[in-house]
DNA sequence: TAGGCCATCTGGTCCT
DNA sequence: AGGACCAGATGGCCTA
């Protein structure tokens, strides 16, 4: 089995290499392929199971600001986002310019780009590589948690999207818009008894061709252009009229809500709203978070997927190695593990939690 | 195709 | 009162 050979390597470091390497190592230091993949690097350029820390050079937001900078959405570009919640649930539009402060300013480009259906925030080497026009055109290979960033498809050019951790939407264009435009509208959108409109797939499709049609076509636009606008993405106060105008790519900006939304916890439709962005923006800080911590783990490739919860037990495991190696004990048992116990235990969790793969032309 | 993972929305609870 | 935090529900994406 190929994951022995990392394994072997790993455990032919010597402790005094291993300290060697983590003082080497240092946690200002991006240059990670120096520590636990030092034995395996003869095994770059290809293998997977090479152990590698990847680097971290323009690394996102978090950074020594930490991810505070997730709080500062202002004056970032808007986007699309769908609902992923079903149809009869409120949908909506972001397509606003937040503050901090939770002002919001309608974009009128909000509704002109093809959609994505989720952002996934990755490594901000992939995330280098995806934003750049040559890279558009072929993403990173083999990379499970390609960047799907919703905000590209407004933007052709975007900064390093590690950064889309920071300008995260927020507050939805189309219903500040709305809200702007009819002041008297204050009845929360959230339970709504009327469906909506529903476009049709063909509708759907001719209205994404249309918006895609415009930019370079990557592997990742082309992917999304095959995606069709569900209803649910179109907010349910909406008339039919105004769904066509958003299947037209009017601007949604002059397209108003109308009658039957219900309160709930006497909470606004635009307080939920929001309030949703605040959420996405802190699961996205801790998203960004657990990032970091994945790169600050080792594991043996960067194509290596490890899931969150991979990552915290990866993580316990190296702490307790580097710990036991500063001659400290952070075991929850206080065992006092040899160095050697310890690497192993990492080396294990490593194989345990990671889900190596090979790329698909090797 | 099933299952894992994850983003998003939502409402409840707690805190300031 | 409003924001942070949390957990449940839902659905999309990806892989085996």
């Amino acid at each position: 089995m190929a994951v022995a050979q990392p394994e072997k390597l790993f455990m032919q470091l010597s402790a005094a290499e291993l300290a060697a390497i983590i003082m080497k190592d240092s946690p200002n230091s991006n240059d990670r392929d120096a520590g636990f993949c030092s034995a395996s690097s003869e095994s770059e350029g290809g293998d997977d199971l090479a152990v590698e820390h990847t680097t971290r050079s323009g690394s996102p937001n978090i950074g020594p600001k930490g991810t505070e900078d997730f709080g500062a959405a202002d004056s970032k570009p808007i986007a699309l986002i769908r609902n992923k919640r079903k149809s009869t649930e409120p949908s909506k539009v972001v397509g606003s310019m937040t503050t901090s402060s939770g002002q919001a300013h309608a974009c009128p480009s909000a509704a002109t780009g093809p959609l994505k259906k989720r952002i996934r925030y990755t490594s901000s080497a992939d995330s280098a590589v995806v934003l750049t026009p040559p890279a558009i055109a072929s993403p990173p290979p083999n990379r499970s948690v390609a960047p799907t960033l919703r905000m590209e498809q407004e933007h052709e050019i975007m900064p390093n999207p590690a950064h889309m951790f920071v300008r995260h939407p927020g507050v939805t264009t189309l219903h500040r818009s709305a809200f702007a435009a009819h002041p008297e509208q204050q009845e929360p959108l959230a339970l709504v008894t009327k469906k909506p409109a529903q476009l049709t797939e063909e509708d759907n499709t001719k209205t994404l061709k249309n918006r895609t049609a415009q930019t370079p076509k990557s592997t990742f636009h082309k992917k999304v252009a095959k995606e069709t606008i569900p209803a649910s993405l179109i907010d349910v106060s909406l008339s039919d009229e105004d769904m066509s105008k958003v299947g037209s790519g009017s601007d949604i900006s002059s397209l108003r809500p109308h009658s039957h939304q219900r309160n709930y916890k006497n909470m606004t439709r635009e307080r939920r709203i929001e309030a949703n962005a605040r959420e996405r923006t802190r699961v996205h800080t801790i998203s960004a978070a657990y990032e970091t911590l994945r790169h600050a783990v080792p594991a043996y490739a960067s194509t290596q997927k490890l899931s969150k919860l991979s990552v915290l037990r990866v993580a316990c495991s190296y702490i307790l190695t580097l710990s036991r190696m500063a001659g400290e004990d952070y075991s929850a048992d206080q065992s006092e593990p040899s160095i050697a116990d310890c690497i192993e235990a990492v080396t294990s969790t490593i194989q345990t939690e990671g889900k190596v793969k090979r790329k698909k032309d090797e």
